[in-house]
DNA sequence: ATTATACTTGCAACTCAGTTGAATCTGCAT
DNA sequence: ATGCAGATTCAACTGAGTTGCAAGTATAAT
């Protein structure tokens, strides 16, 4: 997940501000292996600046509704978030049973399975989540 | 979702005491056309007899964790509880990003999304959740 | 019948992830 | 300089779930 983007355009792009807090968002995402949870992307930033967590709640929350982030609904309360820029398509995702920990798998069958799903029961489908749940392999060599 | 199975027996097989409470939860998942949250279940039994909702926390989380439910992680704060008996397999779920209303879909499609996905990266697969969201067809009417 | 034991349920208080509304700050245009 | 809009902050709140422990209930010895 390390990053391609052009940050400052990707915010000029969509009409707003490019701030410092902004950025530091996105930089973190973009620069993270895996999905991050808004708790974590706070202590990232606070390593580098003060910030107060409503804003990063509010800026999370506003990019995922512009379509710049993909929150993503885990086993645990806290959501998980990872860019949605062209260079990191829709893909299922993993998380052990045991640790909790959400890694990404590649995003192949879920083309196939697209088609199928789209369209059912009349609903307008623009969007598919995929878990995947178990135990990975670290767990599994602790056990 | 309407029920063809034996509760009493059900939890007779997990060695589980068969009480009114345990017996009301599956009773009002089986009697549900849709996944419930938490809150849906207590205010459903709550129209029949006394209960305090720790109790059916603890009921349900034991349910799942024994395999008679499962939980679903949604896009909304709180999850879902479905049966996971026989007569209700896997299946994909469709959630509308406008009611937030969530409905199950046809089990067809992860069976051969399954076999792919199940054994990647050395994780031992136990599980798969797809929700698949847009805008249901209530909501596209009304808008 | 009486007591012991294990399990179930209830109660109060708490945690944790987010949310709200109002106040302040900041960059920029007049 | 002054005004304005949007960005950020602060304190207080919400709602879902959790915790520890007390009280209730059923079953199993004695
Ligand atoms: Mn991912
Ligand atoms: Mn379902
Ligand atoms: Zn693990
Ligand atoms: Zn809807």
């Amino acid at each position: 997940m390390s990053d391609l983007c052009d940050f400052p355009r990707l915010l000029a792009g969509q009409g707003v501000k490019v701030t410092a807090l902004r950025l530091a968002v996105l930089e973190v995402l973009g620069a993270a292996p895996r999905a991050l949870r808004a708790q974590e992307i706070l202590e990232m930033i606070r390593a580098r600046r003060r910030v107060n967590k409503v804003t990063v709640y509010r800026i999370l929350d506003d990019f995922t509704r512009r379509g710049l982030l993909r929150r993503l609904a885990v086993e645990d309360r806290a959501s998980l978030y990872e860019l949605a820029c062209e260079h990191h398509p829709p893909h299922p995702h993993f998380q052990c049973h045991h640790c909790g920990q959400v890694q990404c798998l590649e995003p192949a069958p879920l083309e196939r399975m697209w088609a199928e799903l789209k369209g059912p029961l009349g609903n307008r489908a623009d969007r598919i989540d995929i878990r995947v749940a178990g135990v990975c392999h670290k767990c599994r060599e602790m056990s």
